[in-house]
RNA sequence: GUGGGUGUGGCCUAAUGGUUAAGGCACCUGGUUGUGGCCCAGGAGAUUGUGGGUUCGAAUCCCAUCACUCACCCCA
């Protein structure tokens, strides 16, 4: 055993993975922009209150899974455990009310959050972060949706599964809530422990209870879409009539309430197997009322966040291809110090020439040169010897033909940028 | 935070409680002087996660601990 090991729940991504990354996070920057979104990057850490206030007392996150700490200065910081707060806080800062609205922004970057590791699961994932502020229109909710929709898609996930609801609004949640609460009243002593505490504290999680005991008090329970507001209901089905226009199929589900105290209206997910336990590629939703509440002016707001561990495990698990990174196609072998000095020199002509070379270090026999040029899987090993030397040349062997040419040293740049 | 499973060279795997912990992949060297891949030969690499205990004797049994893993809660 090393006598340093990575902190549980944290990842190396290996070289040979980086393909993955590269790939999923081209596509969403591709995508993004396609849209309109600009790119923002708020800090990895911020005010603890920031996310207290803005993800919600009383939410799993900030209850048990901050990452908190105090700094030298005695400030309370915590490494964020989702993106639209510190979004929403860098909008409000940078006073962006100012510029034309809405105003649409993308970010990627490691998030945390301190919970028990599993599969598709860890303590530091990393996200791919969509958001629109300042714009109400349920077309707002479509392209945020459709972003998401596409980036799976151009991913090669088949069967996207989109879970939507509403959650309503300050208006008409708390009446949906005292009716809920109601219901549950004559069920009391059939519903497990945690529904209970529920029921205090955020009563619309008892509708996604996996406990077996509250299966049939959640199938009988009332739906929040029928004690939706006018403005409520008129959104929802504005963007249920959007999304069928483009036809993008959609379950609603009356069970999802998305774990933040943010959301109003819009709630969502992207549900896709192969990531264990766990089914959400993606979660997000309208917030209209988060600006407000962290001391900004009133400004809707919808987004969403995607983990990409869990998008490039399903990749895996459909045997999605990537493109492979770019590497040299050519190796400098040598033959002797002058032999080595020239292949220094040649190096760093070909680089300059923009052509990927690697250079043999130290001074070894060519047929160990030649092993190491075809275990990096070069097209082209150049040999440097004292006969080429001799003659102003070098041997260019194709490792894949296994043949050899002669070429003039001074046009050697020149022939292999040709070839490669 | 709760529960289950698992820890043997870099990776994968073997070893009825009984010699010096075995093999494959990968790695290194060589198979004559300047030619890779295939093949052959050889080499290096492990105080069996760690710490205790039982035993004449522990990779193997017991306890603890750490880690990994799967699941619950919840989420990306």
């Amino acid at each position: 055993m090393p006598r340093y090991q990575r902190p549980i729940g944290t990842r190396d991504i290996m070289p040979e993975d980086q393909p993955y990354w590269y790939y999923v996070r081209d596509r969403a920057r591709h995508l993004a922009e396609l849209a309109g979104f600009e790119r923002i990057d708020v800090p990895i850490f911020e005010a603890t209150e920031l996310f207290a206030r803005g993800v919600g007392e009383g939410t799993d996150i900030v209850d048990k899974e901050m990452y908190s700490f105090t700094d030298r200065g005695g400030r309370q910081l915590t490494l964020r455990p989702e993106f639209t707060a510190g979004v929403v806080r860098a909008y409000i800062e940078n006073g962006m009310r100012v510029r034309l609205q809405p105003v649409k922004l993308y970010t990627f970057g490691p998030t945390f959050r301190y919970d028990r590791p599993q599969r598709g699961r860890y303590r530091q994932f990393t996200q791919f972060n969509v958001e629109i502020l300042g714009e109400q229109d349920p077309a707002a909710d479509l392209e945020v949706m459709l972003l998401a929709w596409d980036l799976y898609a151009s991913l090669g996930f088949r069967d996207l599964a989109f879970q939507l609801n509403s959650t309503g609004c300050p208006q008409c949640k708390p009446g949906y809530v005292a009716v809920l609460k109601e219901y549950y009243a004559g069920h009391e002593d059939e519903i497990c422990q945690d529904c209970r505490r529920r029921l205090e504290r955020s009563p619309l999680r008892v509708l996604d209870c996996k406990a077996k005991q509250c299966q049939p008090i959640i199938a009988g329970a009332p739906h929040i879409l029928d004690h939706l507001c006018t403005g409520c209901a008129e959104h929802f089905a504005t963007l249920r009539e959007y999304l069928d226009l483009l036809d993008r199929s959609y379950t609603i589900n009356h069970r999802l309430v998305r774990g933040l105290d943010y959301y109003t209206k819009t709630v969502f997910e992207v549900w896709a197997a192969g990531i264990g336990a766990q089914s959400a590629v993606c979660g997000g939703g309208r917030y209209d009322g988060l600006a407000e509440l962290l001391g900004g002016p009133p400004t809707p707001g919808v987004g969403f966040g995607s983990g990409l561990e869990r998008i490039i495990m399903v990749m895996k698990e459909l045997n999605v291809e990537v493109p492979p990174l770019p590497k040299p196609s050519v190796f400098l072998a040598h033959l002797g110090p002058e032999a080595k000095r020239e292949a220094l020199r040649l190096v760093n002509a070909l680089r300059q020439a923009d052509v990927g070379a690697y250079l043999a270090f130290g001074e070894r026999g060519l047929k160990n040169q030649l092993r190491e040029a075809g275990k990096r899987g070069v097209r082209y090993a150049v040999i440097l010897g004292e006969d080429e030397l001799a003659a102003g040349t070098a041997t260019v062997r194709d490792m894949e033909a296994g043949e050899q040419t002669s070429v003039e040293l001074a046009w050697l740049v020149e022939w292999l940028k040709a070839r490669v």
